[in-house]
RNA sequence: GCGUCCAUAGCUCAGUUGGUUAGAGUAGUGGUUUGUGGUACCAUUGGUCGAGGGUUCGAGCCCCUCUGGACGCCCCA
């Protein structure tokens, strides 16, 4: 073998591995979340984890092309790249030549490309769900990494506000389902055009939803500060009506009023429109008295990605009710997000499809439940028996018996090899098998196996179609 | 892309104003008379002190660069 040089094993920034039982509790959050799709009716799909460059690129703004993870074309990459722009050291200018797949950065980009790519093969309303890994050159902080699930569902070719109703439903189902208490906010990039107009900013909309959305952080004083700036001292004053706007179940009739009739003054579409939109939304939700999930028109809500153009979502925890049930406090950002997007599918020349679609954030959801310790307690055991033996004639009888306990389709298995008989109960216990069959001289020649609970130390002779039995129950 | 702090055994950490062969707990392995784990006791493996360079008679400790981590900013799940 060739001298190969060590290196300490490490992983790449941002990314990191799961063991076994880690997996187990991934798994239980994404068979919960795929439950809930299947069950209204969403199927899976799969695209490849890179893209082709254009594909992507332009679709994130601008910090989002920045993010997006580049792959080196295979071969003598450099060849064909114009030797002027090498010597300029533009990294942007010869990342074309030199680098034409990248990796998704997320779910709904490549949804947009495939819907156009497959129109013909697709049934629309097209719902489908998607659960994949994706990636970003972002720098890794609390509960976010360079590599990172999404689960989606979104629904394309339908401008039913009934899809808005049906994918709420599904961000309170699942959070329900896996015992997160959460706060479920509700916007509108229409309202919020609307909101720009009134302030004098439609012109500088993406700065506008910025500053907007930092209202939780900075507050409104500095808020106020920024669109003054931005509205050359227009806008500032507007800023007062948003908490004005805050609706919830209790106030949202006079509030709706309220504010249709400031952009009725201004002759705003957009933002008669967004707020009629939340309005059909948020009446329709109430009606169905979630009790564990909490919903509201946020307008401060303006958050997502460049494409979204009606209503969006954010799903944060509701540390209130978290704080009274588990008497802990826990910070972290969005659980999820989404929207409807009225323009993606264009890009790729597709005729024009709405779509609407959620997202979930499953590492932050793992990190919460792990914080509330929401993860069922029998997610850890995998093998239900382990058969323990003294020597090649019990191993051979212990490997019998076990094929069939397997023909039970009961998950077990055998100790492999001569080990002695504590170091075969410590595997046992480590790998939290609940039960141990121990086989040796006596065993084989009465029949009757030592069959031991590992819970409780508690052991006793049984023929192998008891303990079968036994261990069906 | 910017800022602050950090990096010693698989893991959690000690390591005195720079001074001999770098320590503990835990995990691992072996054992406590050979058929019983999760508790106890004994023994023992394991570290080019994140990597590279520099200052010094001498560096785990001081300086620089890189890599990785934690937490902010931008942005985002």
């Amino acid at each position: 073998m060739a001298e190969i040089k060590k290196i300490k094993p490490s992983l790449p920034k941002g990314t990191r591995d799961f063991l076994p039982e880690e997996v187990a509790k991934r798994n239980y959050i994404f068979d919960t979340i795929k439950k809930v799709f299947r069950k209204y009716g969403f199927q899976q799909i799969d695209t490849p984890a890179f893209e082709r460059l254009e594909t992507l690129t332009g679709k994130y703004g601008e910090e989002g092309d920045r993010l997006l993870f580049k792959i080196l074309n295979s071969g003598d990459y450099l060849k064909d790249a114009p030797e002027a722009e090498l010597q300029s050291k533009n990294s942007a200018a010869i990342t074309k030549h030199i680098s034409e797949k990248v990796l998704r950065y997320d779910l709904t980009v490549p949804l947009a490309r495939y819907v156009v790519q497959h129109q013909s093969d697709l049934t629309f309303p097209f719902k489908r769900f998607h659960i994949a890994p994706v990636w970003r050159a972002d720098r890794p902080q609390k509960g976010r990494y360079q590599e990172f699930y999404q689960c989606d569902a979104d629904i394309i070719g339908s401008t039913s506000l009934l899809n808005e109703v049906e994918l709420t439903l599904i961000y309170a189902e699942v959070f329900r389902v896996l015992g997160i208490p959460v706060y479920i906010d509700l916007s509108s990039r229409k309202f919020l055009y609307g909101f720009a107009k009134l302030c004098g900013a439609e012109n500088n909309f993406i700065e506008f939803t910025t500053i907007i959305d930092k209202e939780d952080k900075i507050g409104s004083a500095r808020v106020k500060e920024e669109l003054n700036t931005l509205t050359a001292g227009t806008g500032d004053k507007y800023i007062d009506l948003l908490p004005l706007m805050y609706m919830t179940e209790e106030n949202y009739e006079e509030r709706f009023e309220n504010i249709i009739s400031k952009f009725k003054v201004i002759d705003s579409q957009d933002g008669i429109d967004g707020l009629t939109e939340i309005q059909i939304v948020l009446e329709a939700i109430l009606k169905y008295k979630y009790p564990s999930d909490r919903i509201s028109f946020t307008p401060t809500l303006a958050r997502g990605l460049g494409y979204y153009s009606g209503i969006i979502w954010e799903v944060v925890l509701n540390k209130p009710q978290i704080l009274e049930d588990f008497n802990k406090e826990i910070e972290m950002g969005s659980l999820g997000g989404g929207g409807r997007y009225d323009n993606l599918t264009e890009m790729f020349g597709g005729r024009d499809m709405s779509g609407v679609g959620i997202s979930f954030g499953i590492e932050r959801i793992y990190d919460v439940m792990e914080e509330l310790k929401l993860f069922p307690a029998e997610l850890g055991e995998t093998t239900k028996v382990l058969f323990v033996h003294f020597d090649d004639a019990s191993e051979a009888y212990a490997f019998e018996a076990l094929q069939k306990v397997r023909a039970a389709d009961i998950a077990s298995e055998i100790y492999p090899g001569r080990r002695k008989l504590d170091k075969q109960m410590n595997y046992a216990n480590d790998k939290k098998i609940p039960f141990v069959v121990v086989i040796g001289g006596d065993e084989m020649a009465s029949g009757k196996l030592s069959f031991k609970n590992m819970a409780s130390g508690e052991q006793q002779k049984l023929n192998i179609e008891e303990i079968i039995e036994k261990l069906r129950s």
